[in-house]
DNA sequence: TATTTCACG
DNA sequence: ACGTACGTGAAATAC
């Protein structure tokens, strides 16, 4: 049996164009978009692989090929948004591509694409041909018979995988045949190609009718013939009949035309030799690499193995111990580790090996189990420049075997981040994908299976790591010079790999009883709850599954303002508060619900992970997570411990300093807010903060027309949410929301604040402004985030990007600043030669752990280094307090 | 694995 | 006419 492989051009460009999109690296060197074209082929060589057809052909729509249609139905296609221009580019592209690799493409005036498809289709299979349609539109399943099958690429979770329809599939997933397709699509209609069907009769009621009738003309027999409404339901009846026009205009533009005069025959479309000259040309130009050496394709396209190798060996070369290899001033490493099940570990893993990178020979030279000595001579080397991956934690695991790393030069995942905060490749893996083009993962698979072979494995796959490593270094430095990056990268994230290994090396000490008494308290009262709440519910049931609790509340309760979310009823605080007079279950379930997250995630959660040798909390601090460039902490979170009630604020009583040591512990004032006022150059603001009176107050004053003085609390409450709601880019609908009002008093009050502050409101326009033309926003400190969100057809995309637009680059200055501080204060309680360690940053807050009689000290180098970070228009403020406790520290 | 909820700045 | 404040991480349930 011949095989003949049919692609729906259009469907597949726009599957590749938008399911690769975040790959913002897709680009030739004059910055033109490549990702659609790099899906698309992506997509074809998976295809030939699989169907293996003897011929091919790709069919695309010209543009005028929907006008047949539109003169049949003025609606169709009418609102579709045309092609973005990124995407549009790449289509001559494309066909330029095919081109060279020999394969036909076609666009026919009058006939879409669809209707190619189905008359190449439909006209060359035969008994010894059957064809594969490949497409990303369900629509074409209406071809589907014995000899037609359809594929549709999936994207799942990063694997694209092929989703395959024949005759059987569709009748099992639709209940009907690919013909009558047709007559469901009649009837219901397209919202996408804007097919009309019958108003008001949607996928269900078409289906229920078509496995009846089979056609729409024995529908409409029976329809016309039910008189007496015997049969039909005297509505659906009605509509039908009435509307009998717009089914049949229907299935007549929703068939696909399946005889299109075809310029060519079966033989014509037989798979050809590429012109390798050209296709490598075109693959070289448009930077796809990993085709390139997929095909083993050299400079010549002469299908040969490329030997461009000025390139490192990546044969590893082992050695025995790490004496044995040249060392350099650069020294590219990576450090090879193994999980450890060791409780007492901070970080649980071992050394397993390093691979060095060898300059000299351009060679990687591994060493199995290295000597700690050995390392301890290289790390603590000041003149040795480390650079590697990931190197925060290299810092931890190797300061617990007794090394402290010093002159930390470069880290590619920081460099990665600073790049594109939003990128979300965080493995050495992904990043050769996305940096080198290059298929890193599975190295040396086909070989796993000789045991005896195993260690050589593994040594290559560390030669192929730290060549990695270098070309993602040399890479990426450039990039971030052009960028205007690299003072932000050096001068103030590469200290702060260290600061932060340090923060979680040292970790903080926690009362473990402590911990444990409270949370005996919080179950005996979490009891006595649930046995309240299935009383007052009348049965028992999950109170912690939301399903289960919105069927009991607005169900069985029928309590009013039930709020639907895509799982059923919404029971979130702000629905529950709202019933609290309504019934008085809800109370308890607030409470419930507050106890028993301060139980699980701050009591249990917390205890596991107290390390049973140090007593002590050591989490991580993440420098490459956050779009906007703040820090965040994991396994524990210990930047979100409760600290706004009460009751949870009993948490903080068992962080406790060593004895004999306190804490020190500082915080900024208002920086977020001063960051704004800086950066917008708002005279008002700025005078406000200058004066350092109570700026909410302030605010309200202005905003409310009301002297300082008279200003009421509930005025400077609503003024406090607004001075927030402006850093978040304000709607209405949210500042109603938070503070109770309706949101035409909200618009008031952003009104009137931004007539008040027109600093405020000028530079919120810019800052969108810019980002539109740029693509991106900025802190003060050069840190990027690209927002392509503003680009997107969607209303609420779009909006969504412009807020983040206006808060990215003052929520992100306040984080540059933190970090610089943080630098700071540590350098001088070096330098200082303090019995005083950091031990905590929760994004405005700094906490020290300082020997009772150096407390005075330390105090100082910390209010300096903060308030000294930068210079602003306007001083920065930090408060700082001594505590024995954290729950003190207030 | 995705969704919902809730803790923080 | 729509759906909406920015940035995070963890636990639980439901799929």
């Amino acid at each position: 049996m011949e095989k003949l492989l049919l692609i729906d051009g259009n469907s597949i460009m726009n599957r590749a164009f938008y399911g690769i999109m975040s790959s913002k690296m897709l680009m030739t060197d004059d910055g033109k978009y490549t990702n659609a074209l790099y899906g698309f082929l992506s997509i074809l060589f998976k295809n030939l692989e699989e169907v293996k057809p003897d011929y091919i052909l790709v069919a695309f729509d010209s543009k005028t090929a929907a006008n047949v249609r539109k003169q049949k139905y003025e609606g169709y296609k009418k609102s579709r948004h045309k092609m973005p221009e990124e995407l549009a580019q790449q289509m001559p592209e494309i066909k330029e591509i095919l081109d060279s690799m020999n394969i036909k493409h076609l666009e026919m005036d009058d006939y879409e694409g669809d209707d190619i498809l189905g008359s190449c289709a439909k006209q060359f299979t035969s008994d010894n041909v059957e064809a594969y349609i490949l497409s990303g539109d369900r629509d074409l399943f209406q071809l589907i018979d014995d000899k037609i099958i359809v594929r549709i690429p999936r994207t799942k979770m990063k694997k694209t995988e092929t989703e395959i329809y024949d005759k059987a599939k569709v009748i099992e997933e639709y209940g009907l045949t690919p013909e009558e397709l047709i007559e469901l699509k009649a009837l219901m209609g397209d919202s996408s190609d804007e097919i009309p069907g019958v108003p008001g009769v949607g996928p269900k009621t078409a289906t229920e009718l078509l496995k009846q009738y089979r056609t729409i003309s024995k529908l409409y027999e029976a329809l016309e013939n039910d008189e007496n409404n015997e049969v039909f339901k005297p509505n659906l009846r009605k509509k039908m009949l009435d509307n009998k026009h717009l089914a049949e205009i229907s299935k007549e533009i929703g068939k696909i035309n399946v005889e299109a005069p075809l310029p060519y025959n079966l033989e014509n479309l037989k798979i050809k030799e590429w012109n390798n000259e050209k296709v490598v040309e075109l693959f070289k130009f448009y930077k796809f690499n990993r085709f390139l050496e997929r095909f083993n394709f050299n400079s010549l396209g002469t299908g040969e193995k490329s030997e461009e190798k000025e390139e490192t060996n990546v044969e590893t070369v082992i050695k025995q111990t790490v004496k044995d290899i040249k060392i350099n001033d650069k020294f590219i490493y990576y450090l090879e580790t193994e999980k450890s099940e060791d409780e007492e570990k901070i970080i649980k893993k071992t050394i397993k090996g390093i691979g060095i990178y060898e300059e000299e020979s351009k060679t990687v030279c591994y060493v199995e189990s290295p000597q700690i000595e050995e390392l301890k001579e290289i790390f603590e080397e000041e003149k040795i420049e480390k650079i590697g991956f990931n190197l925060s934690e290299d810092y931890v695991l190797l300061r617990e075997n007794g090394i402290k790393t010093k002159n930390i030069k470069y880290d590619i995942g920081v460099a990665v981040y600073d790049i594109d905060p939003t990128n979300a490749k965080h493995k050495l893996e992904d990043i050769a994908s996305q940096y080198l083009d290059l298929d890193i993962t599975n190295i040396g698979s086909d070989k796993q299976m000789n045991l005896f072979e195993q260690n050589d494995v593994d040594k290559n796959e560390i030669g192929i790591y730290v060549d990695s490593i270098r070309r993602i270094y040399e890479n990426t430095e450039e990039k971030l010079k052009e960028e205007g990056s690299y003072r932000l990268f050096n001068e103030i994230e590469i200290p702060l790999i260290t600061v932060l290994g340090e923060i979680q090396y040292k970790g903080m000490l926690v009362d473990k009883s402590e911990l444990t008494q409270f949370g005996e308290e919080l179950k005996t009262r979490i009891n006595e709850l649930t046995c309240e709440i299935y009383e007052l519910a009348g049965e028992e049931f999950n109170i912690n599954s939301t399903q289960q609790l919105g069927i009991i509340l607005f169900e069985k309760l029928k309590l009013p303002g039930a709020k639907k979310n895509k799982k059923g009823y919404s029971t979130d605080v702000a629905v529950l508060e709202k019933l609290v007079l309504a019934h008085p279950i809800i109370e308890k379930i607030l409470e419930y619900r507050t106890l028993t997250k301060l139980n699980s995630t701050y009591v249990e959660g917390l205890v596991n992970y107290i390390n049973p040798t140090t007593g002590r909390i050591h989490s991580y601090f993440h420098q490459t997570i956050t779009a906007t460039g703040r820090i965040s902490s994991t396994e524990p979170n210990l930047q979100n411990i409760p600290t706004r009630e009460e009751i949870g604020r009993n948490i903080k009583k068992a962080f406790k300093p060593k004895d004999g040591y306190v804490y020190v512990d500082a915080d900024y004032s208002q920086i977020e807010l001063r960051v704004l006022a800086h950066m917008a150059n708002d005279s008002n603001m700025i005078n406000a903060f200058k004066n350092d009176e109570d700026i909410h107050r302030e605010v309200a004053g202005r905003v409310f027309n009301v002297p300082f003085e008279e200003v009421t609390k509930e005025q400077r409450s609503r003024a406090k949410a607004v001075n927030f709601g402006i850093v978040y880019g304000i709607t209405d609908f949210g500042l109603a929301e938070q503070i109770g009002v309706t949101r035409k008093e909200a618009k008031a009050y952003i009104e009137s604040y931004l007539e008040k502050y027109n600093g405020i409101k000028q530079y919120m326009e810019t800052v969108v402004e810019k980002a539109k033309e740029t693509g991106y926003v900025e802190t003060l400190f050069g840190r990027r985030r690209y927002i392509p969100e503003l680009k997107s057809n969607n209303y609420m995309v779009r909006e969504f990007g412009k807020r983040a637009a206006m808060n990215t680059p003052i929520q992100g200055t306040a984080a540059d600043i933190m970090k610089i501080a943080m630098n700071t204060v540590y350098k001088r309680l070096e330098e200082a030669k303090l019995d005083a360690k950091i031990i905590l940053q929760v994004h405005d807050e700094l906490m020290l752990e300082v020997k009772e009689d150096q407390k005075e000290k330390a105090k100082k180098i910390l209010i300096e280094s903060m308030e000294n970070a930068t210079k602003l228009s306007i001083p920065l403020k930090v408060e700082v307090v001594e505590a024995k406790s954290w729950y003190d520290a207030k």
